[in-house]
DNA sequence: TATTGTTATACTCTATAACTATA
DNA sequence: TATAGTTATAGAGTATAACAATA
């Protein structure tokens, strides 16, 4: 095998590879990409985030976010008004159809993910979530 | 926590990011990135490849490989030879400087690799590496 | 005719800078 | 003056199509 494959950097980038490939063509219906779906779920869960807000916390540029907004307000997914105390800003919330999706997605996400991890027995699973957590916890990326 | 985080492709996405990241900043002083530095341990490994065999190994694009190649050349990491056998093809060889640079990144690899592992233990960063691993050989990812 | 490497071109994704409207 | 959002633009990075040399 080659030497390069004993590299975490190199394994990993080829697993989350095979993650994105894979929950890629799950959204293709929904006309959305990964990041465009960690959007819609970060204002679920925060409703009225503006979409500076929603930029610093899912570290996406704001001019990015405004084509991700664009998109997923022309799909109704989401709607934008003016946030009464501060006009310059928007105050985004999830629509019902995009709960809906979110939903459908969130099931379509497990599906993917289970696929890729089925060789995994449920113990090596748990291991593998709970060591990139621990990865990642310490690194204070935690939103 | 965010309910995306629950999800293994986000994870995964992530810690790939921190490898990323470090190991982009320790290859500046060398002038390639980290797919170029696939290239040249590929070569150091499997000399007289032609770019189009380098290409189909690593599933880079041929016409990026061109510019990988060039770029390579020009740093004089390798050498580019035609193959008199088949003088349509080159076959790719790696210099002596390469071979050096090969050596000093792959130390600078190891190094940023544990720093992003430094909250694990021995056991957890080995377990990592299996797992990730085994979803990759089920997989057929084996070059 | 088919293939290797090359070039020109285009496309995706993202970031930088300048603009507007509001504060 | 500073900030949220917007627009125009540019820069990576990569892929597609057409071409030259060789098989």
């Amino acid at each position: 095998m080659s030497r390069i494959f004993k590299s975490y950097g190199f394994m990993t980038g080829k697993v989350e590879q095979l993650f994105e490939l894979e929950f890629a063509e799950k959204l293709k219906p929904f006309n959305i990409n990964a990041k465009q779906y960690g959007v819609l779920i970060k204002i679920d869960e925060k409703p009225h985030l503006s979409q500076k807000e929603v930029a610093a916390e899912l570290k996406i540029d704001r001019t990015t976010m405004v084509s991700f907004i664009d998109h997923l307000e022309a799909l109704k997914y989401l709607t934008r008004t003016k946030n009464p105390k501060d006009r310059r800003s928007y105050s985004l919330t999830i629509t019902v159809q995009g709960k809906q999706i979110l939903e459908s997605c969130w099931g379509l996400m497990e599906q993917s993910e289970r696929k890729i991890l089925s060789s995994l027995s449920n113990e090596e699973a748990d291991m593998l979530g709970g060591i990139l957590m621990k990865i990642l916890e310490t690194r204070r990326i935690n939103e």
